[in-house]
DNA sequence: CGAACGATTGACCCAACTCAAATGCGGTGG
DNA sequence: CCACCGCATTTGAGTTGGGTCAATCGTTCG
């Protein structure tokens, strides 16, 4: 599997070789294997997080102890922004789904190298809006469509970020439960089997045990955008 | 109603009274009157923008035609920022539902106001973060909460926001319809209805043409967390 | 080989949506 | 000052998407 180097990570846009060696230079490194937690929610964080190889689940807990997933990270991904520069603890735990190694720059560090780097910081206010854009679009979701929508777009975005092109369609590369899809998507994970069943019915997917193919993506987009099935 | 001076809006933290009116005299100010459109979704946009006075309604149009009501802001709470840094175009469109006046600092300027001073930036993250932390909020709530608890929700952020003590209770000091209250919490107007009705019969709240008043926030809160009512 | 876990499927049910009709408030113009 | 109009709201009746619960099946891995 290709991996981009880190340097074409979106938060290093625009800065020269030398600067992103620096930056690179300045974190700390760290390597987990599955299952391992990167974080737990309430946590203290006082750093910026990048992963820089595997990937890694983030997930919400609600009060009531339903779990939420936040999204699904892969290399040159930051996490903890949100709470470095806010709230202090973080907001999500992250459990890596596959091996992975993440990078931490420490708060100071990262207000420094922003400092002396200019670009950086308008990277990082780019990565966080485009989340926000990214949030919005999933609450219009949630309040106006219903789940077999929802389940098309969840599938094309994990396809977009951790699709890998197969014989017969497009394979989600990711250990993905029915119940890590439910959870991305507001329902349960029964209701995401039958409209998964459903869909292999259809030939349109080619569902299995924590694993998902799509053989058909142009009819899921069909269905993701609620045309008329030509 | 006393409003808070700009200077002490979270955008400013940390700065000196001398960088603030620096900041500020930077700024083009722009007035509107009710039902005005401060932007449309869609227009380009190559500025950050700050609410000096009054109050708007930032909403997204879903491709079905369905409106989804993002937040309502008001003075010293920034919008734009989002495009500026990213997209280039208003993702949402801001209706003017008190007359309001509003500044804005075209992307260079911010840019270059960011450099000279770098708290501003850190404030701007900060505020992006603590966006994207209401939102996880809002996306967890949709996805795991029945409708009446995101309601009372949504009308105790409102009342926080928006709240005027009154003799007998907290006033929303908003133009606030039954739709509106629906496209926040992704349900439909009836529903609305039927919950503040149901409400007001238990004495909590006291609803009326395009207003809410709350009389016993206590009884709200303990819907909102789910709680045993005691 | 058996335990543990993910997935499937059926049966049932209800929260909330849809549609339709009526009501009442607020402003406007005669 | 009153009559009227438009719009927000309320309320009822009927429907349903999808959630809940329970039982079963298939796979993976210790």
């Amino acid at each position: 599997m290709p991996e981009a180097p880190l340097s074409s990570a979106p938060l290093f846009e625009g800065l020269s070789a030398a600067d992103v060696a620096a930056i690179l230079a300045a974190a700390h490194r760290r390597r987990y294997g599955r299952a391992d937690f990167v974080c737990h929610q309430g946590d203290p964080v006082d750093a910026v997080y990048m992963v820089a190889g595997g990937r890694v689940r983030l997930t919400q807990l609600e009060v009531d102890g339903q779990e939420v997933v936040i999204r699904f990270i892969g290399p040159g991904d930051i996490f903890g922004a949100v709470a470095a520069f806010k709230v202090t603890q973080f907001p999500v735990s992250g459990e890596v789904v596959e091996a992975s190694e993440v990078l931490a720059w420490d708060r100071a560090t990262m207000v420094s190298l922003i400092e002396r780097h200019p670009r950086l910081g308008q990277n990082l206010m780019a990565i966080l809006s485009g989340r926000i854009q990214e949030m919005r679009e999933r609450i219009g979701d949630l309040q106006t469509q219903r789940v077999e929508r929802r389940i098309a777009r969840a599938l094309l975005r994990l396809a977009q970020q951790a699709g890998q092109r197969t014989a017969t369609g497009i394979l989600i590369n990711l250990p993905l439960s029915r119940q890590d899809l439910a959870e991305m998507t507001g329902t349960t994970l029964y209701t995401v089997s039958r409209v998964l069943s459903q869909w292999e019915a259809d030939g349109i997917v080619k569902p299995g045990r924590e694993r998902v193919e799509i053989l058909r993506p142009h009819a899921l987009v069909t269905i993701a955008e609620d045309l008329p099935s030509p």
